[in-house]
DNA sequence: TTGAAAGCGCTACCAT
DNA sequence: ATGGTAGCGCTTTCAA
């Protein structure tokens, strides 16, 4: 069995208390105590049992992450950057992914507020707030930060990227590369789908595009869904000539489809992706995508989070919104770059070959 | 405050006791009884303190998992695996990345230990288990199951590959593909990066062929690092003709320093990685790799972990070892398919083609 | 069938 | 500076 407190203080007859205080650093323990103190416990090897100190000192020191797909890199590259920021603080991470659906986010939720974890921080699959998760994150004092997708516009601590804008560059450079049937694979109704949606709308506005309404379909969030949605816009006629895919998995699926087809990317139709995933310069043509700066909002969220708990009063509702950055390579680049010299395009392609 | 079962006992005029069998479905409650209970507990919407069950129950319905890298594709889909088959039991997981450094794998295994999970599932950094983490693991009672890679010979449950016939299938491929000067960015002395190395060195010597020393280098396990030992490789005179990489992303990483050099893969230098990485079928040039059967081996890691949390008695330690298959895709195939029709290595590249 | 007592190992609070 | 008391919210053991 375990070494515990008491075993320490009976051994060096004292009480439990001092051994607590001594253990912690707390002060009122004579310096010479804290050091015999010390000193027995790690000669046992003790430890302290993390759950009794959870149960009586109300703090957990463990995170809850909520995420729809732990395969999806985004994602995967998320955690990395909120491990960095949690770890050196002591705690740990509890992760559940949702598998994108509603039910089984709300349950590992309960769950994990179940276990008093300190904080949560989640990336919903929900197009918005159900009245039960309102009633579980806003019903108690939980401490928790969004990501990615904001389901409790305002009250709610949020740390991502302005899909709006994000839609919007991705289109309008599909524009400038001189396509004019531009399609989109959305992605579902959660709010990255939904801005990403209305920043390609914004786009085709601008530039006095129409496009028929069969150019928005829904692909999914992964690149077999993305495969099957880009097969049924190569059925359209007349047939898109650029496609905008909710995400960089739903692009690999759609270029995938293309280039089974027997047609070129980017010159039969050109590809932009979202999420600059690892690799993405590396695939069978290098795909265009914007940048979501995966690690940051990580470690921002992490940060923020870490805030909250150690506040003593309730912190107001923090928005971090991260700007999105088009990178461009070979999956969009129609046109030659222009004759005079390095233009802003290829300038930016060749900057960003081998950032990630 | 949330609801506590004290609350519920007072309100109905119960024992406390009556209301923690009743809501835990334990015998000896009347029905009746157990009805009123579980009906004033849902309409108070009761929770259970898990802290509080594990603290009593000696049960935390907490697993540790620790990995090398979370970003790593295949440690992700492991993860997912595992997360699969634990979530429907109730338990959840503790993700923890060493990345790749002993101390702090060691570290994160302590504070788990500390933390009372139920049991731990590692893929250790270390080539081999130090003192202290035998101290760790075997000193308790702690149940664990290895995955990936070995440290504890023998004595540990492990769910892995095959890394020697791994190694053995990727080089002799290459040989079979005429490569006669193969080369290997061995990843570090972890058990796998052992392994594959004896597998390359058993191929070459089964088909007499001799490779100067300068042809085994470490390649690290990721991207960047493979890039960079790739690029010592080209210095090299002879230069190498094949290169079997330690895993995917090495491999990767080693394909854009080839291609770089303004060489062609496979016709200049074949390359194999290791692990069937998600998307690695899609890349510039689709990489020939070792399918590693990740999600299965998640599945079976947290499967033979399950058993030996839910027996009584400790179970022996077993040992399970799913065979590595060969995918051949582009970057090895230096023939053209035989004329005679379609030959094993075309047969099998076609039918793979989609195979993740 | 029910419930009282005794923890689980630790911390907060208040005496001394 | 030190330590006793009283929990934290639950489960296990055993008596009624």
């Amino acid at each position: 069995m375990p070494v515990r407190m008491k075993d320490i203080a009976e051994d060096l007859g004292v009480s439990l208390m001092t051994v607590s205080k001594a253990l912690r650093n707390h002060p009122g323990v004579a310096e010479e105590t804290r050091r015999r103190v010390c000193q027995r416990a790690r000669e046992l090897d003790y430890e302290p049992n993390l759950i009794a100190r959870s149960l009586a000192g109300h703090r957990s020191f463990l995170i809850g992450l909520v995420v729809p797909d732990l395969m999806h890199s985004f994602f995967a590259e998320v955690a990395k950057g909120i491990e960095g920021r949690l770890a050196p603080s002591g705690y740990q991470i509890v992760i559940c992914s949702s598998g994108e659906d509603t039910e089984t986010e709300l349950r590992a939720i309960k769950l994990l507020l179940a276990r008093k974890v300190d904080g949560l921080i989640i990336a919903s699959a929900a197009p918005h707030a159900s009245r039960s998760m309102v009633e579980l994150l806003e019903g108690g004092k939980a401490r928790y930060v969004l990501i990615d997708r904001v389901v409790l516009n305002g009250k709610a601590n949020y740390v991502g990227v302005n899909d709006d804008k994000a839609g919007f560059l991705a289109t309008e450079h599909l524009i400038e590369q001189g396509c004019t049937r531009i399609a989109h694979l959305r992605g579902s109704m959660v709010s990255t789908g939904r801005g990403r949606l209305r920043g390609y709308h914004r786009a085709l506005a601008k530039h006095g595009l129409k496009v028929p309404l069969e150019y928005v379909i829904s692909g999914g969030h992964q690149d077999s869904t993305g495969y099957d949605a880009m097969q049924r816009l190569l059925q359209l006629n007349p047939r898109p000539d650029g496609v905008f895919c909710y995400n960089d998995p739903v692009a690999i699926g759609a270029m995938r489809a293309i280039i089974e087809a027997g047609l070129d990317v980017p010159h039969d139709i050109a590809v932009v992706g979202a999420g600059n995933i690892r690799y993405s310069d590396m695939l069978h043509v290098p795909l265009s995508t914007i940048n979501y700066s995966t690690l940051q909002v990580g470690q921002s969220a992490a940060e923020l989070l870490l805030q909250c708990i150690e506040s003593k009063t309730p912190l107001p509702p923090k928005r971090i919104l991260f700007p999105p950055r088009l990178v461009v390579r070979k999956s969009s680049l129609r046109h030659p770059p222009p004759a005079s010299g390095i233009g802003r395009v290829l300038a930016s392609a060749q900057l960003q070959k081998h950032a990630r």
